[in-house]
DNA sequence: AGGTAGCGAGAGCACTGCTCTCGTTTCCCA
DNA sequence: TGGGAAACGAGAGCAGTGCTCTCGCTACCT
């Protein structure tokens, strides 16, 4: 049926195989050091011929970054699928903690992700759909706890008028769409939770905290017990 | 008095110098761009003469990481300390969107203060006290706070034993120590307010938020009332 | 069957961090 | 008041980088 001709087929591979060596490269020294060349040296191929499939090491990069939040959307959409229906608390804790699993299993990945962006990089249009993966499955348990009609912990008297225009893309993003009190509350889930991921994969706890695995459960229970969900 | 000679005083002259223009290299270029080369060239002198005074690309990146650790640690200092002592929220408002204006006004900086680590780079000791500035400062309103007799939002039943361990180098960073639960809420609020700053800056927010400034604020409000702050 | 487009290889450009050597200058101490 | 030693700046050079251009070749489409 896909009736590839030869030349079709044999970039696709090789694009894959691109893919694959870089993946490789940039797994064990990190997104800094990929190198073209070195991508091509391991293929055995001219580093120019590399250029036939990614214009440049930018691109290339890019790629990575699109594979890498598919990869981190997956792992959190299954770890949450997992989980009954009903009990919105496993819910969001199996959905936190496979965000930080997953960012502690590919450090590197993680960091090309929600790190500083490379020099003058800006992520192009086709990196968001993907980006937002995983961070649509928190906010469809903090949907669902408002379809349940539960009510996050108590915050300032009120949202303030340019606040709830300022949210409509984040509330809007499930049906129904959120109440500004849960687009507040499931952002700052949101935040800290890759805030604290990345200050202990970045090495910013060092000197406060003594047990990662520890403070980071605490963090989520506290979390959870903030979005209202139980 | 200090009776410097005359090499010792040239020395520390064009280290401030070579300093100087790595910091603007690295305000316009990011990290990432920062050059030994292009720094001897800005100087006028041969790019090995560099290498006197850094011993490598790195100890300047890390010199400028110091400075901007401090920097940063100053203008959250200053700002908070403009507030009367016994308005806990205003000096938790001052120092967060201290926080914030800082690295809106110098993301490369902050980037590489709280961005991915550079390729293999591990952060020498000696950054380590400036970079706990900051978040000394939160801490200090937290710990007034709980001297002052509040109580932050509720959270779980109780705090893990494992836990109240794991916390102790932070809780101990103020004198009173920090209660467990005082302690989870105040590297919640740090860990939520420099999530929420990265993913401003690294543009993660982008489809998510419309106004910056309004979320920021709200964001703050509400950590402050989880923070139990009035 | 022939023109076109995709392909891989190689050379080359401009740049990087870093090292080594070489003559010169400054300092310290005997 | 000399040295001798250490610090210094310049330049050349090494190994590496991203990327471009040109060259022959081959598969494809019309």
């Amino acid at each position: 049926m896909t009736a590839q001709t030869a030349r079709a087929t044999a970039r696709a591979e090789l694009t894959r195989d691109i893919l694959a060596s870089a993946a490789a490269q940039l797994a064990e020294t990190g997104p800094a050091a990929l190198s073209v060349r070195a991508v091509a040296r391991d293929l055995g191929m001219a580093s120019s011929a590399v250029y036939r499939y990614f214009p440049s090491r930018d691109a290339l990069l890019t790629a990575l970054l699109v594979d890498a939040f598919d990869d981190l959307g997956a792992a959190v959409e299954d770890a949450e699928a997992r989980v009954r229906r009903g009990d919105l608390r496993r819910r969001w804790r199996a959905a936190a903690h496979a965000v930080r699993d997953w960012a502690r299993e590919h450090p590197h990945e993680y960091a090309l992700a929600y790190g500083s962006p490379v020099p003058g990089y800006a992520a192009p249009t086709d990196t968001v759909e993907p980006a937002m993966r995983a961070a649509r499955v928190v906010l469809g348990v903090v949907a669902d706890a408002q379809a349940a009609g539960r009510s996050p912990a108590a915050g300032p008297s009120r949202v303030a008028r340019g606040e709830k225009a300022a949210l409509e893309p984040v509330a809007s993003l499930v049906d129904p769409p959120l109440s500004p009190a849960y687009a507040v509350r499931g952002l700052m889930a949101w935040s800290a939770l890759l805030g604290h991921v990345s200050l202990e994969l970045f090495g910013h706890l060092h000197n406060g905290v003594l047990d990662y695995d520890e403070h980071f459960a605490t963090l989520v229970d506290q979390l959870a017990a903030d979005l209202g969900l139980r």
